[in-house]
DNA sequence: TAGATTGTTAATCGATTAACAATC
DNA sequence: TAGATTGTTAATCGATTAACAATC
């Protein structure tokens, strides 16, 4: 066996890409926001140490953080150029090239999400929604054209779209996801209140609002 | 100085609650809907490992969440009684004893979250909703008042009610905030893209779409 | 009894925070 | 220069996972 020649600097790149934490990556939204804030204000240079305070966080967090997404140091004294982390920011959060998505289960949420404006400022396009109800379907939500089942496995297919959201109530969740990933998905934004078994190399991400409800009501009755 | 008596046995108590961590808390939501399901079919006994084994989740943790919330071991060879568990999750969830909650921003998600049936579940009753929109204003929606900006104030400190959740577009957020807190409310569930600055006491959880969004995406991006 | 399942103790891992040296 | 702000190294903390003994 030759000594191999080993490469574990740490924040290690890997090509190009140097691996974010996910903590660091969940606050990212948070920093840009404040940032846009700013530029739209004028502020040519943003602190960490400012932004810190702004958003109640850690100093040395928001300084690791930006750091690690920093494509230029941040100079002493001045801080970091605005316009310039906001545009690193947008790469790592994967703002500029969009990914095209659809939507399954048009009732009160998703109906919501697919109104909602903001998702192509996350460089996400919600495409289609499909629904199983004849009063929704053939019909236009927030100018997304809504569907029957029937159509999405072609459509999916056809513009080779990578991410499925789903918004149908617990009990239909699983059978959503597997039509989903049969018809090539790559990954699931699940809103349903429900596990979702799903086959290796299928990402999911689950939205629990009960979850974070019983974390803060938790609190809540802590304080008694 | 005397030595102390010191009490520092782990998972200790307070009184008679022990502390539960975050990450186990945020979890037993995922737990509960499980059990519901077992306890509907009429399963008397649940284990962990199987438990674990359907959500997707490792052993040892589910073993670990689960020790901490039964009030009654489980049995080897047969695990916990599922009823039993279903309780005792309720309490530490805070499903019993309800919490008042106003919400503010009657539009999009506000509605959808005023029509929202499940929270009564979670313990969590929404008793009214407040806008600025004379469209919405004077109207129920989802079998809740709509009620002016004016009457908030009022209406919080009357009912004590101690939950406020915000659904009004991000620049408003913090006036929002400090209205619901200028009357007496103890904790915020924040969905508006915003920073919101809090006196030290209350308690807030944010709600980032955008933030779960960007980990999902860049989950995406590094498959390729 | 043997085996499944439990609870607990120890090791690992990742994230946060503290301390400090570098620099504009 | 002095001071604010940076980046980095080390310490701490909390959560996850592995190993194992206890028990129905």
């Amino acid at each position: 066996m030759h000594p191999q020649i080993v490469n574990d600097k740490k924040g290690m790149k890997d090509e190009k890409t140097l691996v974010i934490p996910k903590a660091t990556l969940s606050r990212l939204p948070i920093y840009y926001c404040y940032l846009q804030e700013r530029l739209s204000e004028g502020q040519e240079f943003v602190s960490s140490s400012t932004m810190a305070e702004s958003l109640s966080l850690n100093a040395v967090q928001v300084r690791k953080d930006l750091a690690s997404v920093s494509s230029v140091p941040g100079r002493p004294k001045m801080g970091f150029r605005t316009e310039l982390l906001l545009n690193d920011m947008k790469t790592y959060l994967g703002y500029d090239n969009y990914n095209e998505a659809v939507l399954v289960g048009v009732g009160g949420l998703g109906k919501t999400l697919l109104q909602y404006p903001g998702f192509k400022n996350y460089g996400l396009d919600v495409v289609a929604g499909f629904d199983v109800d004849p009063n929704v379907v053939g019909r236009m939500v927030g100018g997304k054209p809504v569907y029957g089942m029937d159509k999405l496995e072609n459509l999916v297919r056809r513009l080779g779209v990578q991410l499925g959201i789903i918004t149908v109530p617990g009990a239909q969740a699983q059978i959503v996801a597997d039509l989903l990933v049969s018809a090539g998905i790559k990954a699931i934004w699940n809103f349903a209140p429900a596990h979702i078994d799903l086959p290796s190399g299928v990402i999911i991400k689950n939205e629990n609002l009960a979850a974070s409800l019983a974390v803060l009501s938790s609190r809540l009755q802590e304080e008694d």
